[in-house]
Order: C-alpha cells, then structure tokens, then sequence
DNA sequence: GCGTAATTGAAAATCATTTTCATTTAGAAA
DNA sequence: TTTCTAAATGAAAATGATTTTCAATTACGC
C-alpha cells in the first residue's frame, strides 16, 4: 500500500513502470516470514496475479534488489533466496530446520573490522553475518522424536 | 604431498581410493590464492590431468568438503565457490575487486550469539562471517586511476 | 483517448549440476 | 607380481535454474 506508493515513485523517477506484476511479486516478499526463492516467489505471487511468468519475476526480483525494497539473502542452503528489506536490517538468524529466518541490527563488529583494517591494509565497507540454528519451535519436538541425521563430515 | 597421504589413510578408512583425479582437485583449491568455483577448479585441474570430467570435479569437491580438506565459500557472488580448509580456518575477506582473499579467525562473536541465544530461543550453532572491501593492491592504483564501474544494472 | 517506450509471458537458449551406465582403476589379497 | 573386486571414472543424457529472444501487451505522460 504505502510501500506501493513509495515504489511508484521510485520507478517513475527511472522511466519504469508499477505493474500488477511488480505488485504481486514485492507483495509476496514483503509478507513472507522467511526467506523465499524465486520458485516460491512465483508459486505464491501467481495466486495473486494468475497471468504471471516466471520470467518476469526473476526480472523483478533483480530490480526490487536493485530499488532496494528486498535484499538476496546467502544462507548456506538457498543461495538465491530473497527477504524483504525491512526484516534485514542487519543480519539473519536463520533456523536450519524450518528457515524461518529472526533479523537483528546490534552486530557490534566494529572493533574487529577496525582491527583487520590495521592488520591487512583492506578498506572494509560490506560485511554479511549469517547464524544459523534451530528456532524454539524446531528445539522443542526435537527432543522427543529422533534426532535428525546428522549428515556430518565424519 | 604431506597432504596426499593423510588424505590416503582418510580414504582408506572409509574404504575409497586415492586417484589421480582427487589429488588434482585438491592440488588445485589447495594451492589457490582465492576461492575458485567448480567450472575454475576443472579448468585448472584438467591442465594436470587431462583426463579429468567435470562430472568427478563436483563429485570430488563433495567427498573433500565433507572430509574437511576444503570448504564451501558462500560469497555474495560466487555461491559455490571452494577454498582451502586452511585458509578458512575462520572467515573470510574477499577484495570486491580482484578476489584475493584473505582469512581471519578472531570473530569474537561469542557475545553476541549468547545475547541472541536468549533473546531469541534459537540454538545457535553456526555462523557466516564474510566482510568485503578492497585490498590493499586494488586501493594504491585507485586513486591514481578512474574509479571502477559500481555495477549497477541502471 | 493516443502513442510509445517499458514490460510482459512463452518458448528457446544457456548454464550449472546430477544421474546413468559401461568402462577403468586402485589397492587388498593371493 | 598378478588377480580380483568394489570404488571411481568420464561421456552423454537428464534435470533444474536462470537468461535471452521476440512479438504482443500495458502503463502512463501527453
């Protein structure tokens, strides 16, 4: 609604255009719990907006990343999935289980990116801090059924 | 070399072989001043072995990340990128510009799992630190030369 | 409303990765 | 050393994800 406003305007100001496509697809991230790929994207958005195409969604993906309304998110499975900025703020929790993904802000990494400054002669400007776990929901039930396999190096 | 004949008894012990193809993936990532992809790895390792398939590089490159002799990289381009286990002892800083990367393993993020461990209820267990910048090489001639392209789409 | 550039979706093309399978090979045992 | 067999291999095919192409459609400034 407002976002949508906001993204109007945006787009005007680069000669491009807020499709119903464009809606759907920004709609789905910006409500979605966790992290999606753009398979699930589509799935969902095509609810919305039956007409849609895979396509266009990958093309939209790239300039909502780009307009800065959702972000690409780098989990160890799911390379390519996407969440909506204001859940990124700063970095995922991330549950290994489910993917249901908590954000948090306070990432204090200022004194150790100050000091490999120093060390290595780098200009730091971009840092990304994933942790990954298992929610309370997933630790709970875990405890009385079998544990998963472990899939381990060992 | 030394290398080679862990690897040997590692694979023994799980009954698999030392082959020709497996010493020149790990020849290869072992030896890289970066984190190569698949497509790279084979390019490279095919020079030492012709014979080699892209089909064993992926195969291999499996059996060594879960061997622990490499690890997976998850930049922000190159999802699937490998790296000497030795050189990711801890984390990573790639220079945005030439790739270089460098390894750390002072992340001193102890206090920020355990503050988020409560504050959230997830189990913590892994996490992905990956800082960019740009290394000291690509920082001298910078300012003498025009600044690179940002790489933005528009 | 009109005109036009931007956008679209379907299909084809491309690229990365995995599977299949007949052949080869490492290495344990003789 | 030779023999034997399970493990490993590479080529080709299959699969999946992503991108490109292109003619048709659509948003929106006029």
């Amino acid at each position: 609604m407002t976002q949508s406003l906001t993204l109007h305007k945006d787009l005007r100001q680069n000669h491009r255009k807020l499709t119903r496509a464009r809606q759907a697809v920004l709609a789905i991230v910006t409500d979605a719990q966790r992290h999606l790929t753009p398979a699930e994207i589509y799935r969902k958005a095509k609810i919305k907006y039956p007409h849609l195409g895979l396509t266009t969604v990958y093309r939209t993906l790239d300039l909502l990343a780009e307009l800065g309304y959702i972000q690409r998110v780098h989990a160890v499975e799911g390379c390519h999935s996407y969440a909506p900025t204001a859940q990124t703020h700063g970095h995922h929790l991330v549950c290994a289980t489910c993917g249901r993904a908590e954000e948090f802000t306070d990432c204090d990494l200022e004194s150790l990116i100050q000091s490999l400054q120093v060390r290595t002669g780098f200009e730091i400007n971009v840092h990304m801090l994933e942790l990954m776990g298992r929610c309370p929901d997933c630790r709970a039930p875990a405890r009385a059924r079998k544990r998963k396999t472990p899939r381990g190096k060992a």
